[in-house]
DNA sequence: AAAAAAG
């Protein structure tokens, strides 16, 4: 296998003049044998052969950040994964190598095709739950009671086998009725996560029909699933819809961008779970053609990029301030792939007395994620990205197999490569806010088809989507938070899948130099010397996104331990287990518990946290 | 200084 376009894109003389030679990649052969991406076959036969298209959506594979497992791992050197860590941390040689791994995981992806997600991306995956009374995890859909229905559409529609890690812990936990925040990479099973037990709930209550008022009708929804992106709202309601199948629960959607009408229409047919985006939302509320005042389950989506400033105003409206019962008289459930300490403050006003869950492998948010970082000048981007779609087309690495998802920084230039790259012979599509709405779809229909094999987009498509098939993601401009950067690469190497990821750097970058070259690390990827050395002289930002490990990956309630004596934090003192999934012995069995709400035990956390919480 | 989300 070899994987070359490095040695061959630097002997080009276009491109001589950069990167500076002094910042070639100290180790090409670490390139040269790259595992290449799956055989983009698997899914389409593991779906075809399920009998579904390939348009499911996020539930499968995938890693969470592993973030933040160091803090943990100070306070209690003893626990099983802090030991793991600190091995890896300490003598990265006896570990296996990328390759090997790679290696490994390719062909456990070809045994597990036919169930469409490969489980031995799983072993050894650590778990982090924090927070009182925690329910046990199950291992097994049997084990559930969600309800004959339900089971029958897992078992025999969706074909899933077996439960996630997320799902093996955070099902049983909102089965229970208790809040939860969940830290686990999309495309990890997060949407049948919150799926399964609302419809289960849904199933236990009696629905509601809309009311009819004087003249209009209102509806009034059990749940409320919200979504950041119209694009990431669409793919949700369309796997509820699958997972509702013949259990008469009743599934809407209200997004903006499209017509009111058929919404509302569907709304009049009757609404258990209502899918929604925020603006359309408040626009129906508003409107009298909603009411939340029935709402029993609230699940948000990414939920940091909820919760992030800007956004946060219209969620808090919603939220608190329209007529949804308040927390605690319903059960509210926040998913995201990364849950920065400030998210987790602000997310902390929606939730009662919440588990805190985090499921993801130890130092690392994506291991079966190749990333690699080429230093570019913007005025090169476009010559290097020419070479690179070349080699990359020349080993097959690129078709309608193998889709190229290119991310921007602007909308405009979103537009204008899509056009240049169409011009230059290859076919590609632009996705962005600018676009109406039905442009959006039709990129990204032409792009998951394969008709454009590469799809150049903004922030709009980094969270969330499902896209099969992407063996590489291109950051062509790297983004200015390393939240995005996490999700955005999140996008191959989905479903445990392997894939790659380039980024081009330049000077621009240098704010998150550091925050890539630790994600890198802890991926037990080698950091390129330079970047190391960017990462070095530009480490100065206190910004918790441009700050090391601060994805969340650990609740953050944890930070108050020292004060849990003042009696003024005692709601948020709870349990913490930690433990590794997926270990040869039961896990009940493997449970080591501490209780992190017991002050003293060495401190050794972000003093940010702790103050922020006085 | 960007993107997203209502019309």
């Amino acid at each position: 296998m070899s994987y070359s376009y490095f040695s061959d894109a630097y002997a080009e003389p276009s491109r001589q003049q950069y990167p500076p030679p002094n910042y070639l990649p100290p180790n090409p052969q670490h390139f040269s044998d790259h595992p290449g991406r799956y055989n983009s076959n698997d899914r389409a036969r593991a779906w075809t052969s399920a009998g579904r298209g390939s348009t499911t959506a996020g539930r499968f594979g995938g890693r969470s950040t592993g973030r933040g497992f160091e803090h943990t791992n100070a306070r209690n050197p003893n626990q099983n994964y802090s030991q793991n860590y600190n091995q890896k941390v300490q003598n990265p040689n006896q570990y296996q190598t990328i390759s090997e791994r790679f290696t490994k995981l390719k062909l456990a992806e070809e045994e597990n095709a036919t169930t469409g997600i490969n489980f031995d991306a799983y072993e050894d995956i650590p778990v982090e739950i924090t927070g009182t009374d925690v329910p046990k995890p199950v291992n097994t859909f049997a084990e559930i009671d969600l309800g004959e229905v339900l089971n029958d559409n897992i078992k025999n529609r969706c074909k899933y086998v077996k439960p996630t890690p997320i799902q093996r812990h955070a099902i049983p936990v909102a089965l229970a009725g208790r809040d939860l925040m969940a830290c686990a990479q999309t495309g990890s099973g997060k949407t049948a996560a919150f799926c399964f037990p609302i419809i289960s709930g849904v199933l236990k209550t009696t629905s509601s029909a809309p009311v009819y008022g004087r003249r209009e009708m209102v509806a009034y929804p059990l749940a409320l699933v919200l979504s950041p992106t119209r694009e990431l709202c669409c793919q949700i309601f369309e796997e509820a819809k699958k997972f509702c199948f013949e259990t008469g629960v009743k599934v809407a959607v209200a997004y903006g961008g499209a017509p009111v009408y058929p919404q509302l229409k569907s709304l009049e047919r009757g609404v258990d779970i209502l899918v929604a985006t925020p603006g359309r939302l408040t626009d129906l509320i508003e409107r009298s053609r909603i009411s939340l005042a029935k709402i029993k389950y609230l699940a948000l989506d990414e939920a940091d990029r909820m919760l992030d400033m800007g956004f946060e105003p219209q969620i808090r409206k919603i939220v608190e301030r329209l007529d949804m019962p308040s927390r605690g008289s319903r059960q509210t459930m926040l998913f995201s792939a990364t849950f920065p300490t400030e998210i987790q403050r602000l997310a902390s006003d929606f939730l009662k007395d919440y588990i805190f869950l985090s499921v993801g492998r130890v130092g690392s948010s994506t291991d079966l994620i190749q990333q690699k970082v080429v230093f570019v000048e913007d005025s090169e981007k476009r010559d290097y990205l020419r070479n690179l779609l070349h080699d990359e087309k020349a080993k097959g690495n690129l078709g309608k197999n193998a889709l190229t998802l290119v991310f921007v920084e602007t909308k405009r230039s979103a537009d204008s490569l899509e056009n240049w790259l169409c011009r230059i012979g290859f076919p590609a599509a632009a996705i962005h806010g600018d676009k109406v709405q039905f442009e959006r779809e039709r990129a990204l229909r032409s792009f998951k088809n394969g008709v454009t094999p590469i799809l150049v987009a903004t922030d709009v498509a980094s969270r969330g989507l499902d896209i099969p098939r992407v063996a590489h993601v291109i950051n062509f401009d790297l983004p200015r938070d390393i939240d995005s950067y996490v999700h955005r690469i999140g996008r191959t190497g989905r479903a445990g899948k392997s894939g790659l990821a380039t980024a081009f750097f330049n000077d621009k970058n240098s704010s998150i130099a550091k925050a890539i070259s630790e994600l890198m690390k802890e991926a037990n990827q080698d950091a390129p010397d330079w970047l190391n050395q960017y990462a070095e002289s530009h480490s100065s930002s206190n910004d918790y996104r441009h700050g090391s490990s601060k994805f969340g990956g650990r609740d953050f309630r944890s930070g108050n331990g020292n004060n849990a004596d003042d009696g003024g934090n005692a709601d948020y003192r709870g349990t913490s287990n930690s433990y590794y999934d997926y270990a040869p012995s039961p896990v009940a069995a493997e449970f080591s518990t501490s209780n992190y709400g017991g002050g003293g035990g060495g401190g050794g956390y972000e003093s940010v946290v702790a103050s922020g919480w006085e």
